[in-house]
DNA sequence: TGGCTCAGCATTATTACTTCA
DNA sequence: GCTGAAGTAATAATGCTGAGC
């Protein structure tokens, strides 16, 4: 997948492209590793797709009657820890141990869909998205504190705080590119229309001087090419403004430091 | 040098909402 | 007005990669 955006009109050589590799070559390079895992995961967790953590003894999280006393609930999942994500079932497992795991299956057979769909996507409520909002207000990235603090806050696992806050970064970025490609865009449009009109000058003076030459109308003894620029001079001190270009150093129009196009 | 952890990223999947017949 | 299918936007979750240790 991928796209551009080119003008062309205007061949500034502006452009943005998002490229995707190859996700078939990704399999192939790490099909067997992948396989190995999923295998793992299939045999050993197939049975917990999708697997709820309500109320653990040994969760370091609060309980699931706290979320229904802080929290709205949820509207498409019957607890605030809905989901378990792949890679971080064995995380989870480590950390909360045999008897957690116990739990969790016990607790998955009245909550699982009929269809054992392996991925349940939570949605936040309000409140927790302020209160993550406007812990990334104050810093778009976190530490593991942080992280751990705000999880346990929020009744989320960290791995989904860690989560919410790389979407959240990518968001960011993606409505920065989208402000950038908006300012590129117009830097595009006023580039093209300058260039008509330099275009347009040019034929002028062409032209201009195709008929009737403006040093051949002087006398030849009042013309002077100025050794900075080479620009040929009337002589007269006070129209200094009478130039035309002769030399082959060309006077480049830049619009960065041409107010009038500066975008 | 291999393994681990972590963050970044692209992508996928799910949910909620809108539109339209 | 009500309803269900189709389309779409938003976003949570997944899996891969590279960097650092």
């Amino acid at each position: 997948m991928g796209f551009g955006i080119s003008d062309g009109v205007c061949n500034t050589g502006l452009g943005l492209a998002l490229s995707c590799h190859d996700k078939q070559q990704h399999c192939s390079q790490s099909d067997h590793h992948l396989q190995q895992k999923k295998q793992k995961l299939s045999l050993k967790y197939d049975h917990m797709f999708p697997s709820l953590t309500l109320g653990l003894p040994q969760e370091p999280y609060p309980s699931a009657a706290k979320v229904e006393a802080d929290f709205q609930p949820q509207a498409s999942s019957p607890s605030a820890v809905s989901s378990f994500s792949n890679s971080s079932v064995k995380k989870e497992r480590e950390f909360c141990g045999e008897e957690a795991e116990v739990e969790r299956v016990s607790s998955r057979v009245s909550d699982e869909d009929e269809e054992g769909s392996p991925r349940k996507k939570l949605r936040l409520n309000k409140q927790q998205s302020a209160t993550l909002e406007n812990s990334f207000k104050e810093h778009s990235t976190l530490n593991p504190k942080q992280k751990q603090a705000l999880a346990e806050q929020l009744n989320l696992r960290p791995r989904q705080v860690e989560v919410w806050f790389q979407n959240r970064r990518a968001r960011t970025k993606l409505k920065q590119t989208e402000v950038d490609c908006e300012v590129l865009k117009k830097c595009c449009e006023t580039l093209t229309e300058e260039n008509k009109r330099l275009q347009k000058e040019l034929q002028e003076l062409k032209s201009l001087k195709l008929t009737a030459p403006l040093y051949m109308q002087l006398p030849a003894a009042t013309l002077t090419i100025c050794p900075s620029c080479e620009r040929i001079n009337s002589g007269d001190a006070s129209s200094t403004t009478t130039t035309l270009t002769v030399g082959p150093k060309p006077h480049f129009y830049s619009p960065f430091t041409h107010p009038s196009a500066a975008c």
